[in-house]
DNA sequence: CGGTATCCTCAGCGATACTG
DNA sequence: CAGTATCGCTGAGGATACCG
């Protein structure tokens, strides 16, 4: 996703909109919300179909948003844990927002809402 | 972008996220929200470096979802006005929200919560 | 004015293989 | 277990031109 601007020429509103709506950047804020904290193979077998790549890009992303936590336990095998932050979980609050409409309108409207 | 799942095999939080997470779309709503219904033509010109093409298909999805509706006057030239539905103005209410917390932490850390 | 119709690019993602 | 490293492809979206 390259770019979504909300105002121009510095929106301080495009770095949240970046972060959020990379692909599988909202679920995985939104397992990390309902479920708690996750390391890293629970959350991909949570996510399905991602790609380690993919999930490893989203967390670092997350991350230097400060919207997620990275703890790790440097056993053998390794320990790594994610949870959100306060910015996170503030987040998720907003995206089950989303998912609380979605749902709605889907017991709702079972067949006019979408294609 | 091609799939934003939330749950398997069929998630009613996919249609909504497919629809709002496409690029553009979430601007446009937070501009029909804010503004009031507008033209195609304002419309374009508010989201500036947006192509017609893209414009055109955002303005079409959300339509088939019903976040708006598309009202024309024959005349001619002809006139196109886009406004939020209820479900519009629900789902703006929510990037809303995002928008508010956006600038908060815009304000409150300047320079750590982004590269 | 409010769109279609084409063409083309490129970056985002998946698949796969490998590592400390 | 939790990644990193490559590679290759696909399709979303931009540029451009044209139309009723």
């Amino acid at each position: 996703m390259k770019e979504i601007r909300t105002e121009q020429p510095h929106c301080p509103v495009d770095g949240v909109m970046h972060l959020l709506f990379a692909k599988w950047s909202a679920h995985i804020i939104w397992v990390l919300g309902a479920e708690g904290a996750q390391r890293f193979g629970e959350l991909k077998r949570r996510l399905d179909p991602i790609s380690t790549k993919t999930l490893t890009e989203r967390l670092r992303e997350l991350e230097m948003g400060t919207l997620l936590h990275r703890e790790v336990v440097a056993t053998i095998p390794p320990q790594v844990t994610y949870s959100l932050t306060a910015k996170g979980t503030a987040i998720h609050g907003v995206v089950d927002q989303l998912v609380v409409l979605a749902n709605k309108w889907e017991s709702e409207t079972p067949n006019d809402s979408m294609q």
